[in-house]
DNA sequence: TATCAGATGATAAAGATTATTAAACGATTC
DNA sequence: GAATCGTTTAATAATCTTTATCATCTGATA
């Protein structure tokens, strides 16, 4: 780890009350030094290679942490529950970002995804997704009944 | 189920080449025939009350039966594989249809979403993620490939 | 109604994630 | 630097989700 970046860690880990260990140190530093968006699986086995004796739970562990204090974000809050939609019209979905629940949201409530550049080459569109993120009803009234 | 959305199930079988039996009737009607986002387990449970001696694995295989013929859909890509993004910046992902790949694309490539009305009463709006939907190079290759 | 490819149910297997717990470690104090 | 305390880790079991296997059964067609 370059030691601007593990002074970064430090910080963070400090600010966020997480005590600094090797293992936190490696786990964060495979996901944060490369590009591209990898599984527990992947990381666990790219931080195996220094610290070989590191446990799979361990790098669950400390991806959950480092996502709960907002160090990391999961690419989809969608992972760990395979749902269907019967609804083939166009439309977009309101999503929770506490309790994860779905809702439709009709096409027309939102104005047309405008492309400024150009896409990879290669890369053929089908189309945008749009999901609407946010706090719930129900999580925000459970969320002010917690906090008073 | 009513008689027209019996009729239409096979109609939408008989376009597909599938056989139209009282289990995948009662699979497709559980969840074409209610609002809302449901896993399998929750459709299992639903069609039990009709078949009692129906199998999940059933339920599951009809259900992938059905997504790969274009009769319902799922509601997220990202079912199944638990990714971490350690791009704090904004942006936006693009997704592979075929083999999910996930790329990073910059936040500007796309114009900023309007909303055109308003959302339900009580949702805190956090964020809108945008994910661009298609087919990536690697998988365009592929099928041309296999295609030819 | 007889035939047969395809569908189902039961069950095992595989895969992913979480819980448990004793031992080890990091931070703080002295 | 050693002692102490609360946190973290490794190992493992347990849980939950999804897929594979295969013998039996059923829907579609002749």
């Amino acid at each position: 780890m370059r030691r601007e970046t593990y002074n970064e860690f430090r910080h963070l880990c400090r600010a966020h009350n997480l005590a600094v260990t090797h293992q936190r140190q490696r786990i964060f530093e495979a996901v944060a030094s490369r590009p591209g968006h990898y599984s527990p699986e992947e990381i666990y086995e790219q931080v195996k290679q220094d610290l070989p004796s590191i446990s799979l739970a361990t790098v669950y562990k400390n991806l959950k942490t480092f996502i709960e204090a907002g160090m990391l974000r999961e690419v989809s809050l969608h992972h760990g529950a395979w749902r269907i939609d019967a609804n083939l019209h166009p439309h977009h979905h309101l999503v929770c970002t506490r309790c994860r629940s779905i809702l439709d949201l009709d096409q027309d409530l939102l104005a047309p995804v405008k492309l400024r550049g150009k896409l990879p080459s290669g890369f053929k569109l089908e189309k945008f997704s749009i999901e609407i993120q946010g706090v719930c009803k129900a999580c925000v009234a459970s969320e002010s009944r917690t906090h008073n």
